[in-house]
DNA sequence: CGTTAAACTACCAAAACGATAGTATATGTA
DNA sequence: TACATATACTATCGTTTTGGTAGTTTAACG
């Protein structure tokens, strides 16, 4: 189970765009994302359209960078993922019990359900301004503590 | 995000098995499980294989069908994940920094960790035991209490 | 020696993924 | 007016994953 790179991408986008407003008032250019992120200017069009339709970001004039469309702890984790997969349930049944017959009394819908559900609550409650707060991990720290034991 | 159809039918597959060891003790098997389940019997094949593979179910007899290898209260929805998919993690990069340029200093990668980690725990410790003791939903129930105002 | 039940191996069509490429548009500047 | 800049928009494309089907083999039992 895995998030496609344009959530991903997305992701990194909108924290990119958060932490390089400064006061210039010019907003954050394309061209500047994709050199600090470094993804493909081209590919980054795609990224952004999303975004932008999403009304995440907004480019007010056309002389103008992006900016976020509304204050950093009013955008979710949940509102960049919806930007890219319009339906983000583990599974199918759980959203339209009619597309498996055995919805009625299938006790694996349940487990996938909770599950649904504790992974929608952190992406709703986990907002931009919270994640361009938190300090970065260090590579050498994950891997040593976290995946060692699975 | 979405977990494959392996995983969904492998879960259905262990719940199936568990029920339906009645104290006949000839075990499950793989014709009844594709009836009551809804599965080809073909397709059934390589789900109940990787299963075996895992070391989660055990056919000890050519004669006989299915058992679990081990206590249902032994056995993890991570185990079964687990059987289909060597590597479950949100991103490369949790696992295998060096799989991106901007590990190190990645305030998107600390998002995807925490929630890896939730969802890592959730499957850890849900026990095969646990969901086959549960109820299942009723599909209406579950369309208009958890989705409604997503 | 046929039946039953699974085991093993190949193969395959469709969709998703992760991009690249080309053209259009709009604006400020020399 | 011509040009540079900065996206916007649309099309295309190779690869991988997904979700299977099919055929052949093996082993035990009646």
């Amino acid at each position: 189970m895995r998030f496609n790179t344009k959530v991903r991408y997305g992701l990194r986008v909108m924290i990119d765009i958060a932490l390089n407003n400064g006061n210039d008032c010019k907003g954050v250019f394309q061209k500047d994302i994709a050199l600090r992120q470094k993804i493909s200017f081209k590919y980054l069009d795609h990224i952004i359209n999303s975004l932008k339709v999403a009304k995440l970001i907004v480019r007010p004039s056309l002389k103008s960078g992006y900016f976020l469309a509304r204050p950093a702890n009013e955008i979710s984790l949940l509102d960049i993922e919806r930007a890219f997969n319009a339906n983000d349930d583990l599974q199918e049944c759980l959203n339209n019990p009619s597309s498996c017959q055995l919805s009625s009394c299938c006790k694996a819908r349940k487990v996938w359900s909770n599950l649904n559900s504790k992974i929608l609550d952190f992406m709703k409650s986990t907002m931009l301004s919270d994640i361009i707060q938190s300090e970065e991990y260090d590579c050498n720290m994950i891997v040593s503590e976290e995946n060692q034991n699975l």
